[in-house]
DNA sequence: GACCTGACGCCCC
DNA sequence: AGGGGCGCCAGGT
């Protein structure tokens, strides 16, 4: 055989991961927020550091992708150094009417939900 | 190739 | 009840 074997569907590291965190993210509704730990949850594939690894590579796909409704367990603004600005991902939350202080989501009960389920989107 | 560093989160004090 | 340890998995040095 003189090459290997192109096939290398790991799934994982390819394109296609990043496409299926894209898509789930997209979504999430106005006025509403997962976390990163839900989203490798629900694909059931790689792990909530790799939804933010995913995630930080949202800006070669296009501006739709609302990353800035993802925020960690907590609720807590994690991703908004990764931002054009470091107050955009503040801004265009509580411009969908999501309340925060101190960098962190006020009410993470009415926002993300109770059954804190994506499918539920 | 070992070691560190993350847009994280569970477990255990 | 808040803080540290450690697994996670890909990339960079």
């Amino acid at each position: 055989m003189p090459i290997k074997n192109p096939v290398s569907d790991k799934d994982l590291n390819s394109d296609h991961y990043f496409q299926k965190v894209f898509d789930v993210t997209s979504l999430i509704p106005v006025g509403r927020v997962t976390t990163y730990g839900a989203i490798a949850d629900f694909l059931a594939l790689g792990s909530a550091r790799m939804v933010g690894w995913a995630l930080n590579n949202c800006h070669s796909q296009d501006d739709k992708i609302p990353a800035h409704r993802v925020v960690n367990r907590l609720g807590e603004l994690s991703g908004r150094n990764h931002f054009a600005t470091p107050t955009l991902m503040q801004d265009r939350l509580e411009k969908e009417g999501v309340l925060i202080k101190d960098d962190k989501v006020v009410k993470m009960d009415v926002h993300f939900g109770i059954r804190r389920e994506i499918a539920d989107y």
